[in-house]
Parts: C-alpha cells; sequence; structure tokens
DNA sequence: GATAAAGTGGGAAAAAGTGGGGAAGTTTGG
DNA sequence: CCAAACTTCCCCACTTTTTCCCACTTTATC
C-alpha cells in the first residue's frame, strides 16, 4: 500500500527519485515500471503498478465507443498513459508532455492513495481541502 | 497496446515520425504500414494496425446500405482511409487530402487510444475534455 | 560518530527525431 | 509525344533526447 507524502527533486533532465517506502512495495509485487498518466480533474499524474493499470484500462476499454462522452474520456485517459520504468538509483524519467501537464519544474509531491499514488507539482499541492464542509455533505451519504 | 500523447514535428515534405513506442507496438505484429483514415466526427486522422484495419472494415460492409445514414458513413469512413508504408527513418508521408482534414501543418500530435491511435494537429488539440461533468454524469451509468 | 541507505547530479553511449539531397516515378502542359 | 515540374522514395548526416553508468551529498540507523 503507498502511503505517506514525500517530496523530490526534479533534476535537470526531468527525472525523480520515487521514494524508498513506494519502491519497497513495488519490489514487493516484483515490478520495476509504473504508468504513469495524467487525472482528468486535477493538475497531478497517477501512477499506477502495471498490474493495477491493465485491470482499470480493461474496464473502460470495454465502454461503448459510439458514445461521445466515452470517446473523449478514453480519449484522454489511455493516451494520457505512459510507461515508465524505474532505473538503477530508484528513478523514474517522467516524459515531457505529462511533466507540462503538471507543471512539474523544480520539486514533485508524491501523494500516496494506497493502491496508486498521484504526483503533484509541490507549487500546486493544497494542504488542505478547499471545502471540507461540501466534502461532510457528500461523506453522509456514503459512510 | 498504443499509449501516450507524442508531439512531433512536420517537415516541409508532410513526413512525421511515428512515436518508437508505436512502431514497436507495429513491429511487435510485423507490421510496417498503418491504414490512415480521416475521424467522422473530430478534425483528426485515426490511424490502425492493418489487421485491425480489416476487423473494422469487415463490421462496416456489413451494415445495411438501405439505411441512408449507413451509407453517409461508410462512404466517408472507407474513402477516407489510405494505407501508409513507414520509411527506414520511422516515418509516415501523410497523404495530402489526410492533412489538409486534420489541419496538420506543423506539428502532429499521436494519441494512442489502445488499439489505434489518433493524430491531430497540436493546434486543435484540447488538453483537457472541454464537458468534463457531462463525461462523469455519462461514466456514473456504466461504472 | 560510523555505516548504510536514500536522494541528487552529471558524463558518455545509444536511440529517437529532424532535415535535406538526389534518383525514380507521375503528372501537367505544350 | 516529349519535356518540365512535381511528388515520392531512399539514402545520409546532424541534433536532441533517453538510457545507462558512476560518484557525491545528505539523511537515517545503530
Amino acid at each position: 500500500m503507498f502511503r505517506g507524502r514525500y517530496a523530490h527533486a526534479i533534476d535537470g533532465k526531468g527525472r525523480v527519485s520515487i521514494p524508498s517506502k513506494f519502491r519497497e512495495v513495488l519490489n514487493g509485487r516484483g515490478q520495476n515500471t509504473l504508468m504513469l498518466t495524467n487525472d482528468l480533474w486535477d493538475p497531478c499524474l497517477v501512477a499506477f503498478p502495471l498490474d493495477r493499470w491493465l485491470e482499470e484500462e480493461k474496464k473502460i476499454q470495454a465502454l461503448p465507443d459510439l458514445v461521445r462522452e466515452v470517446r473523449v474520456y478514453k480519449r484522454h485517459f489511455i493516451s494520457g498513459a505512459q510507461e515508465c520504468s524505474i532505473d538503477r538509483q530508484g528513478r523514474i524519467l517522467i516524459p515531457p508532455s505529462l511533466r507540462e501537464f503538471a507543471q512539474l519544474n523544480r520539486e514533485a509531491l508524491f501523494v500516496g492513495l494506497g493502491d496508486k499514488f498521484e504526483i503533484w507539482s509541490t507549487d500546486l499541492w493544497q494542504p488542505r481541502p478547499e471545502d471540507p464542509e461540501a466534502i461532510l455533505r457528500v461523506l453522509q451519504q456514503y459512510l
């Protein structure tokens, strides 16, 4: 499980170290690649272990192409994804298109979400939810 | 599987490099040609590996000619298709009619969609879906 | 404080992408 | 029917990006 938040520097070549805690999780599953994709709602990236991504992808591929919204969604979701391999120093190279999307310049914030994690530009990350009340209201429907 | 987005320059002769990741996929299937056609709903091109195209074509051929919309669909879809071979540098020459259709001038954006991919003029591509709310509503019906 | 682990930076080789020359083949116009 | 103009294709050369490797600094651990 990916937990916690870690800030790491992005070097001149666009590389970032994966937090060692996250790396352990991946190694535990015998994986040394990540599927990296842009989030659709917020300016951040989402990182999946490969197997986890394939599940997700399968679900989405199955949706009907004839529905316009589905097509747009697929287009953005699938095309956002790029496989990144982890180098011997435990880093990934963030593909330029994704780097640009999430405005990752100097520092990346790794945000654990359990089965996946997000990568934010430290500058864009908000330490607290902007509207905690709204969250409460919605959560009441589910919990 | 075609994934990711890659922007490549179009040179004076109308050639573009196919992203190496996409080329790998094609090589894996032992193919060095693409079937290129214009999309019907958006100003972009759609590229199929040959075998994938043949399936698609078969499906469409089977539709009933007696329905007006089907005829129009066939007319545009089938007649738009052109086979493009990949040269030794990993490029294709985009046929003028298609180039014009998708307004491909200076830069082409390759958009991976899994079993096929799209080619957009970078100028026309929208980094985010225009109506995320609508997409959410539709997705909720299916997921 | 010593040792190990994690994170950071950069150099060099390989791969990917880009641009252009020129031969072969097509089209256009006299 | 022939020549000029253009397009397509194949080749080579250059630039940029990516990958792989080594080394250094900082942080954590005992």
